[in-house]
DNA sequence: GGAACTCGCCAC
DNA sequence: AAACGTGGCGAGTTCC
């Protein structure tokens, strides 16, 4: 068997990860305490009154009359379950991996009962309260977290984090971020710093399996992958008159419900389905004017009446457009893309193993789709790994008051002295942009870090753009 | 009383 | 033929 002539070099960037990573959770992130044990008792009495509005309710007298004689809990997915399919019989709109009736968010949402809103609500709170509050309380010594950043539990060489997960903290929902982020703060007289790398996966992938198209939608500025797509996949025209609101809609749209579950090995009719759920609410078969999101520059233009205007009735006429829209965007746009996927298939089936250019190898049974994606998502993560490496070296050469604190797979975040802000941006900027690509040969894209920053002692949650 | 399981949901 | 990759973690539930 062929030796990985790139294998001591990825033993270094663990060695040296693992000991980067372990200065970031000796050091620590600060946490206003009383400001999360506050938010704590807030939600518990937001809570306190949902769940009474929610028991006193007629919906509620129901299902306690139709669980037998077992203790009622508005939290059993048993209950909720059984209440809903076999009492109410209500059709069954999804199904779990193995077959049981989903009762998750977005089936409840579908069958628009107001009791199951306000259901809802409570579990989010909940979420809130019990998942991230509860454990910056529980794992806090003396107003500091330190979250593991772990090298040796992922298939595919990414790191992972637990206690607390400093990996998996809101930032889409508005409610959620700012109550969970506002709890993270920089040292006193401080201010925090989050570097990412822009759309690494995808660049990487690029380098990976040198798709000229994929290269060039990473290398060129004026390109736009999801604007491209959104385009084709709702036939826009200038004539259209999208509003900026309603066109950013789509883009965004067809960015996380199109390209990126193609690429990691989604197919049209799924991509369709999930294409629907950002349009707001359209008839279910047939659709009917009047309806969705509102998306017109000049004058009013809901999306049903758009989709209508270009032939589309209903949802399985806009499937069978995505089908080929999926066609030409493997066959044709990233046909050398499309083409790697096979020969890599096809090399680890021969090999029963597959190589990172970081130096890394997966070996084992995996699936077609796990061998396609795994390359991408572990050397993506070892370029910040590298410049995580390579930065936290300089800080101690030079012996910043500045500190490296958290990693969240391609970003990083800095616990900043004010002022060496200058230097700490120069220095990202140099390791990321410069440093990395002169490292790693097989990098054959232009990297650019994404740095954001919160004003002095704010927390995390006041996060803006450079 | 705890281990292991399912499901759901947060991040990239 | 089937059809979205990687994690951590909480709650409910089942099993020993």
């Amino acid at each position: 068997m062929k030796i990985n002539p790139n294998t001591v070099e990825a033993y270094r960037l663990f060695h040296e990860g693992t000991l980067s990573f372990a200065r970031a959770e000796r050091q620590g992130i600060r946490i206003d305490l009383e400001y999360a044990e506050r938010k704590k008792e807030f939600l518990t009495k937001k809570i306190a009154y949902l769940e009474n509005k929610f028991i006193t309710s007629t919906f509620y007298k129901h299902w306690c009359h139709c669980i037998g004689n077992k203790t009622p809990n508005i939290y059993s997915p048993q209950q909720l379950s059984s209440f809903l399919y076999k009492t109410m019989k209500l059709e069954i709109i999804n199904t779990t991996k193995n077959g049981n009736p989903s009762i998750d968010e977005d089936t409840l949402e579908q069958l628009n009962i107001p009791e199951l809103n306000d259901l809802l609500q409570i579990k989010k709170l909940k979420k809130i309260r019990d998942t991230y509050l509860d454990a910056f309380i529980r794992e806090q010594v003396d107003g500091y977290i330190h979250p593991s950043f772990n090298l040796h539990l992922v298939q595919t060489y990414r790191s992972s984090s637990d206690s607390p997960n400093f990996q998996n903290i809101p930032v889409r929902d508005e409610e959620a971020m700012q109550i969970c982020r506002g709890v993270i703060y920089p040292r006193p007289g401080h201010q925090l710093l989050e570097a990412d790398f822009k759309s690494i996966e995808v660049g990487v992938n690029a380098c990976i399996n040198k798709d000229p198209m994929l290269i060039k939608y990473t290398s060129d500025p004026n390109s736009d992958m999801h604007r491209d797509m959104s385009y084709q996949i709702y036939k826009i025209e200038k004539e259209d008159h999208i509003s900026k609101d309603g066109y950013e809609i789509l883009r965004q749209s067809a960015k996380n419900s199109f390209v990126f579950p193609e690429f990691y090995g989604s197919w049209y009719k799924n991509c369709a389905t999930g294409l629907a759920c950002n349009w707001g609410k359209l008839s279910k078969n047939q659709w009917k004017p009047g309806q969705g999101i509102e998306i017109g520059e000049l004058e009013p233009l809901f999306l049903s009446d758009y989709m209508i205007s270009k032939g589309f009735y209903s949802l399985d006429d806009f499937a069978n457009h995505i089908k080929d829209v999926e066609y030409d965007f493997w066959f044709n746009r990233f046909k050398i893309y499309q083409e790697w996927k096979e020969t890599h298939w096809a090399n680890y089936q021969r090999d029963g193993y597959i190589d990172l250019p970081t130096g890394f190898r997966c070996s084992g049974v995996m699936t077609k789709r796990q061998v396609n994606n795994y390359p991408g998502q572990g050397s993506a993560s070892h370029c910040l790994l590298w410049s995580f490496n390579r930065i936290d070296n300089i800080i101690q050469k030079e012996n910043w008051d500045t500190k490296l604190i958290g990693q969240i797979h391609d970003s990083a975040l800095f616990d900043v002295l004010p002022s060496e802000k200058d230097h700490v941006i120069e220095t990202i900027n140099q390791v990321t942009c410069k440093d990395l690509a002169k490292a790693w040969s097989w990098i054959i894209v232009p990297l650019r870090a994404d740095i954001k920053l919160c004003p002095i002692d704010a927390s995390w949650a006041h996060l803006k753009k450079l």
